[in-house]
DNA sequence: CGAAGTTCGTGAAATATATCACAGTCCAAA
DNA sequence: TTTGGACTGTGATATATTTCACGAACTTCG
């Protein structure tokens, strides 16, 4: 184990070789070497040793990876022991198919609160989840010990809501709405701006492609 | 201008320039230094300039950038003049609340065709759109001259579905499918796997916050 | 008009990240 | 055991991206 500081693409690569050596785990596939798992998740093999590299040594020169030994370490590493609780707030076509979305749980992350501002809205059920007034949002989130959320109110409104999640003790927000929120060091945001990663992706296939002119 | 490889990262913050100088323009500034505008978006001045350098001269020393001139200098650059038409392929939860999300139109994107394997969904409408079957993929995809994909189908037929997709010739996919997508060099995929970043996001306030221990 | 103060544009430096390449380790087979 | 082949772990190297820092351009004000 070295010291250095680990990249957070590097984390986020480790989750993929979970899933995969998760994979080969059900399918009974003992071993696996850098190249085969580099290629399983399009990646090449001096990265993912390097990846596995600021942890420690899993492989088995000669052999490569023991699937379960991995899959363990890696579970270790990524706190998979733990179950973190989530907030929603924003129950809006995104909000509420993103509450009815079982990926999270099985990734040990449970949505345990929701909120909006729309009376309308308060009172109903999702998942088991009673959508409740942002008002009440600082005492939930302190009280159900809350530290991640996921943000998909209207733009206007996000950055009012992202203070009051702060204020409210939230570590990290991933942030479905198309502004740039301005946070506290100490809080993590991830932009998921969804048709700012489409335009992305359709800039670098234009000309070779074919967007039609307005 | 210069002619050096332009950083995929600095497109994407292109289009968060172009959204705040649009908004700086409906309420009549006229002016914005980079410091500014990267105040307003949480980045450097100097990023704000090095990223606007990749495509010329835009800014007046001693004043900044003229914001409509700016806005339209974006737009073009970004391809703002051409609509894309997009196919949505897995018409589940998350699939349907991206249906009807209006963020996408508002931005060039129009869904003009989705497709599930579900039977019973087959036909249904959102939003004028109506729902076939993969099987008519290909020739609606070719027909509508579609570039742009998402898709939000079970991991265990994402690849499939990817490779349907890309032989009909789609050439960028915004995955929500917590899979390794493998795709020829031209197609560009974007994976949104969106229990990994809040994994991720976890990870970095872990240990000074709160996850429990199953 | 000239001086003081802004701000841009951009090479150079610093940092971050990924790839290379190979010594050393391990396995399997005879 | 010994040999050949497979594979890891990791410094060194290469590449990519961001930040620095400063000359030149422009603006404003007296």
């Amino acid at each position: 184990m070295n010291n250095k500081k680990i990249p957070e693409a590097t984390i986020s690569r480790l989750f993929v070789y979970l899933r995969e050596v998760t994979e080969l785990d059900k399918v009974n596939i003992r071993t696996i070497s850098s190249s085969d798992l580099g290629e399983r998740t399009n990646l090449s093999d001096a990265q993912v040793r390097k990846d596995l590299g600021y942890f420690g040594q899993f492989g088995v020169s000669g052999s490569g990876y023991a699937v379960g030994e991995l899959k363990q370490s890696l579970e270790k590493i990524l706190g998979k022991d733990k179950t973190w609780n989530v907030a929603m707030v924003g129950v809006g076509h995104l909000g509420s198919a993103l509450l009815t979305y079982s990926g999270f749980s099985r990734h040990g992350l449970e949505i345990v609160a929701a909120f909006d501002t729309d009376i309308r809205k308060i009172g109903k059920t999702f998942e088991n989840v009673v959508i409740k007034p942002i008002d009440d949002l600082s005492k939930i989130v302190a009280g159900k010990n809350i530290s991640l959320s996921i943000l998909s109110v209207p733009a206007r409104e996000a950055q009012d809501v992202a203070d009051i999640l702060i204020e409210a003790g939230v570590k990290c927000i991933l942030n479905f709405a198309p502004v740039s929120l301005n946070v506290p060091e100490h809080v993590k945001v991830k932009d998921m701006d969804l048709s700012r990663e489409l335009e992305t992706l359709a800039y670098f296939v234009a000309g070779k492609t074919n967007g039609k002119n307005k």
